[in-house]
DNA sequence: TTGAAAGCGCTAACAT
DNA sequence: ATGTTAGCGCTTTCAA
């Protein structure tokens, strides 16, 4: 064995280092994996990111980053462009179309589908959280308090958070006999200037209802702002809870309740998933579903008794 | 010309993709350049990879992303591993330590610096902002409103914006000729939990000073958050003023007052210079300075008239 | 205009 | 244990 050392001596020499594209196609392996999200600014999806990382890291993966922008037309370009250039992929598809699903399984390669799915669920390996629990958490929380005039300003319902958060909530209150005036379910894009907007909008509503649910964060920090813009006192006048939390949520006025969820285990997970594929084990995909909770902060207050009838439809004071 | 035709035709009908690794070896280019982070979960950060890579995207470009986690040994590894992996490196080193530089240049590619140097600087292309301008901003602002006894909170010495926002904020001082007493300037790490044992720390002083300098955005959530489980009131007892804009610094309670500066601008600008050097322009390396501005909100109040003398060292309530 | 072939740097299989 | 060689898939040069 006296070779071997003399090889790492000469490759220590000469500054030796073996080229990535000469080994990739002899060995049909990059190790790379690509990273697709709609959008890295996003915190959750850079705490994401940061799972990911840690893990690919220490196993020796680099990571392609892609932002896809929500547009699934992006998206498309982006996946064609993978080929051959990254051994799997971990991806938030932008929306819930089966041309996302087909295009992917064209791509074929091994996919793990993060946050929200696409195409026929039962193809895909994914790591999700569960909305629907997650949306009816905040439905129980807000109905407890007394709350019966609610809003609810969804994402994209062809998105997998989209729909289930949005029907999640709706099944609480319709299960317990609570219906919505008109005006009171508003479809957005999960972006800040979209919850901005929206909540501008349902604030000019005749009756503006007691209580909000925000099903994304950047879109909850729109309607803050729409409310602090308006004068609008949270939870005095109207009390708000959000889904994903907000990096510094407990320091804003009023500190923001939300339904939580993990956020760098779950790129971790999506990761050492991916790295199964990759191993090789083609066990029929996988779906791992984890748990949100209710963080309980001072955004929402108990909903005051309301008059029957409002004669003259304008707002009183609450709480 | 029909031949480009029926190549075309059979691209399309075989579904021909060229493989990658095979380009990259013949050609000896990746089409890939490399983002090297101390922490992606920095929304700073998050926003400059986003500028980054709208502009990579558009010149069909990939990102390999990596996070340093501030970590000098972490990034030499990163490094290392991006020998024949990518055309181009924009980096934010952990430290401004000649090794860092060194081993940039050993690595022979085309960098482009972001937000921090190493090395000697004149041998790099960088993008950076007026750090010293935009510190001595800050001490301005804090004079201004009548404060002398001040804290500060800076970032390692051993990186570019720790060092030069500690320096132009120290120099505001004592070309104004005010001194500091023991304890009043503190180094810390740009981590939130940095801060807010930093902040903890300068409570504990006998007598705390009426207004911080935080020399980032992560320490200043922290400190934030100490000063919110401390009760301390902002401004009222505290006036504080950040550097970097935090994305909900307006809903914050108090709203935030910061130095902001461009983000994914950076970014773009960044990505820009480094396809420059890709194009060949072998001109000497620029550096390109970006201006602060102070974004005045409601963090910072200016300050009682003090007693000369205090005592029995209690805290007396201010404005 | 079209076709043939060399070679990028590595790996793996084979022969010595 | 060591040395030789074919070939991964593309680009480019040179020949026909």
């Amino acid at each position: 064995m006296r070779a071997a050392e003399r090889v790492r001596q000469a490759i220590e020499d000469l500054g030796f280092r073996p080229q990535p594209a000469a080994q990739s196609l002899k060995s049909r392996v990059t190790r790379s994996v690509a990273v697709v999200v709609p959008d890295i600014t996003n915190p959750y999806f850079a705490s994401v990111v940061k799972g990911v990382d840690s893990i690919a890291r220490k196993e020796g993966y680099n990571i392609f980053l892609y932002n896809s922008e929500e547009d699934g037309a992006r998206e498309s370009g982006i996946i064609a462009d993978l080929y051959g250039r990254v051994d799997g992929v971990i991806l938030t598809p932008a929306d819930e179309s089966p041309a996302a699903g087909a295009r992917l399984e064209a791509a074929r390669m091994p996919t793990v589908l993060l946050d929200r799915e696409c195409g026929e669920p039962e193809r895909f390996n994914a790591v999700l959280v569960d909305n629907e629990g997650g949306a009816a958490q905040a439905a129980r929380y807000l109905l407890d308090l007394g709350h019966t005039d609610i809003g609810v300003i969804c994402g994209p319902l062809n998105t997998t958070p989209g729909r289930t958060r949005h029907d999640g909530f709706l099944a609480v209150l319709e299960q317990r006999g609570v219906e919505l005036a008109p005006g009171r379910v508003q479809i957005s894009d999960f972006r800040e200037e979209g919850g901005y907007q929206t909540a501008l909008r349902m604030l000019a509503l005749e009756t503006p209802p007691t209580a909000i649910f925000v099903a994304n964060n950047l879109m909850c920090a729109g309607v803050l702002r729409a409310l602090h813009d308006m004068r609008v006192g949270v939870p005095g006048e109207l009390s708000v809870i959000g889904f994903d939390d907000l990096h510094l949520a407990e320091l804003l006025d009023p500190p923001l309740t939300v339904i939580g969820r993990p956020t760098d285990e779950q790129g971790a997970l999506a990761m050492r998933l991916l790295l199964n594929l990759l191993a090789g084990e083609a066990a029929r995909p996988r779906r791992i579903v984890l748990d949100t909770r209710l963080v309980i902060r001072e955004s929402c207050a108990p909903a005051a008794p309301r008059a029957p009838a409002n004669p003259n439809g304008t707002r009183r004071p609450r709480a």
